[in-house]
RNA sequence: UGGGGUGUAGCCAAGCGGUAAGGCAAGGGACUUUGACUCCCUCAUUCGCUGGUUCGAGUCCAGCCAUCCCAGCCA
């Protein structure tokens, strides 16, 4: 079960538009229609959640939490083509993993198929439906266009062959395809989701729940609705593009017989710049084996998040932030990046670690000698405690730590500067060997004994902090520093291929690097940071003598 | 060309007839044993455009423009 969720990392937004729907609805009685406000998560479990489903889930968990009521879990798995078992559980881990509970509030649209079937009988004996043999190729050249209306030969079909024809479509008399339920709406409907729409096709096809039960099954405009009432839901929160299926919606709940009268809410969907959103997409890049699976940390997916060393609070809070609202949005990357930086920053242990090592020798500091420093693991969280890191006269540093000549504003190591070992001593270098390439393998310097754990005795001001690991405890490993794949640049651009826009250096593997001892013991905190390198993830395919981390934020650097 | 939506800063987003919240990004400064974090400061004379109503309009009305969704037996 998810941790429990700390407090929020910021103050509750305004009220947004769902919920001024909703109070107006409750305005009289605190109720609405007697009920208290219920709504639902109704995945499709044909795919993995992505950060998209997040903010839906934000919203339909909290809208109901905000109201005192709560929000059921519902597999809408009305189409067995499309969905397998598989998802059905990956989908429910990564909800729970985000923090959301549903009880026993858990369904399945399946659950109320007879009582589909049954609505449907309903509305064809009250005229409102027909059996219709236009083959889906027929159909649609007879849909009419935006000034034409539609047509439909079986419309005046009478209610007792209808009633016959859709027992025996049940009972499995035709193939796919030969025959539909069409509800009997209007064929000049500017709304061609009200030009008779099909509400039930054959589909001889095993589901996974009720096996062989059903050759034919709901469409989602005439399922959502039922499944909605029968569950008690009295806000039923959606995307947009459903904005246009609202009048179908409203029909199936006026023209059936129903426990409730559930009203549909539509909000814009998430959009993240530079974020492939789609399941069709995300699906190709596994596939292309652009990525290694749906839980690659470079893709959207909650599992991919979690393991890029996405907190489950983080997450639930940028949701929080972004808003809800009617207009398409896309939100910036780097929001969601702050929102992560923000928990992190409370709760990541600080370590040592040098991910592009070059020597550094104390000259002045005796090769036979070892201390140990006790270092604080989050300086603005001392109840985290300290860590002891060995010290001695040769070290590892990061290779950007150091340069031959000052340029600009470099105020780290370089001829004659001094620079802080944190926790340590204060340095000062006093050269460099390189080797017959050039590349600079060893720099020299001396410490300063009167500036045991950093701070100097005479009290002068050091410019810069470093970090740096003992060569003699050190661990060698392995990094994956994953940066996003800039995919989907230009949102206009839809001729062009998004794979054409897969960023190279997503993932970057380094194999030197040095990383302090205690990091390769048992207790590994699963999110830590290295210093001035950024945010890690300790990965799950990581195992004992290998390290294998994932960078998941960068540090802000300063550009000047 | 029919129907349904949406336009407030680079990106989200409040605002509900009384004189444009907040966050992200960006820029400047202070602080700092992470060039991080934290803390200050700056960042819309104007709300897609044009008219109208009003003492007063981002909010109401009209017209126009832009943009998104809908013609699956997908959800």
């Amino acid at each position: 079960m998810a941790e429990e969720m700390k407090t929020p990392l910021s103050e509750d937004s305004g009220k947004n538009f769902i919920q001024n729907f909703i109070e107006e609805d409750i305005a009289e009685g605190g109720t609405f229609q007697g009920m208290t406000v219920h709504t639902r998560f109704p995945p499709e479990p044909n795919g993995y959640l992505h950060i998209g489903h997040c903010k839906a889930l934000s919203i339909d968990f909290g809208m109901a939490e905000k109201f005192g009521g709560v929000c059921n879990l519902r597999m809408d798995d009305t189409n067995p083509t499309k969905e397998d078992v598989e998802y059905v559980d990956a989908i429910q881990e990564d909800i729970k993993w985000l923090g959301f509970t549903w009880e026993d509030r858990f369904y399945y649209a399946s659950d109320y198929f007879d009582k589909m079937y049954d609505c449907a009988v309903e509305l064809i004996r009250k005229g409102l439906a027909y059996v219709c043999q236009l083959t889906p190729d027929q159909m649609k050249e007879m849909r009419g266009d935006l000034t034409h209306p539609a047509v439909s030969p079986f419309r005046d079909r009478p209610v007792e062959e209808s009633l016959d024809l859709f027992e025996r479509m049940k009972a499995g008399e035709f193939p796919n395809g030969a025959m539909t339920l069409r509800a009997k709406i209007d064929l000049a409907s500017g709304n061609f989701n009200l030009r008779d729409p099909a509400i039930y096709r054959i589909n001889h096809m095993v589901h996974h729940r009720t096996g062989a039960k059903w050759c034919l099954y709901p469409m989602y405009d005439f399922a959502h609705p039922i499944e909605d009432a029968m569950e008690g839901i009295t806000h039923s929160l959606c995307s947009l593009e459903f904005e246009a299926h609202r009048p179908l919606y409203n029909w199936v709940v006026d023209n059936c017989d129903l426990p409730a009268k559930p009203r549909q809410i539509e909000f814009a969907r998430l959009g993240i710049n530079y974020t492939v959103m789609s399941k069709r997409k995300l699906r190709q890049l596994v596939e292309e084996h652009v990525v290694s699976g749906w839980d690659d940390p470079r893709m959207p997916t909650l599992c991919g998040l979690r393991r890029r060393g996405y907190t489950p609070r983080s997450i639930r809070n940028f949701c929080e932030r972004i808003g809800v609202a009617k207009a398409s949005s896309t939100v910036e990357y780097s929001f969601l990046e702050h929102c992560l930086r923000e928990d992190l920053n409370e709760t990541a242990q600080r370590t040592m670690a040098v991910l592009r090592p070059i020597a550094l020798t104390v000259t002045n500091y005796p090769a036979d000698k070892t201390e140990l420093f006790s270092v604080e693991k989050n300086p603005i969280d001392p109840a985290a405690g300290t860590v002891d890191i060995s010290f001695s006269h040769k070290l590892w540093i990061e290779a950007d730590d150091f340069m031959e000549e000052k340029v600009g504003k470099f105020f780290r190591l370089f001829p004659g500067n001094e620079v802080r070992l944190r926790g340590a001593y204060v340095v000062k270098c006093t050269g460099f060997t390189k080797d017959e390439n050039g590349r600079v393998t060893e720099v020299q310097c001396t410490y300063d004994e009167n500036s045991r754990g950093g701070d100097p005795a005479d009290g002068r001001k050091i410019k810069s902090t470093i970090h740096w690991v003992d060569q003699k405890t050190a661990i060698t490993a392995e990094a994956r520093l994953y940066d996003t794949l800039f995919t989907d640049p230009d949102p206009d651009g839809a001729d062009k291929n998004f794979m054409d826009f897969v960023n190279p250096a997503s993932l970057e593997v380094l194999k030197d690097c040095k990383v302090e001892a205690h990091l390769a013991e048992a207790a590994v905190p699963a999110n830590f940071q290295f210093m001035r390198l950024g945010y890690f993830c300790l990965d799950t395919d990581s195992r004992p003598g290998q390290l294998v981390f994932n960078r998941s934020v960068s540090l802000k650097e300063n550009k000047k």
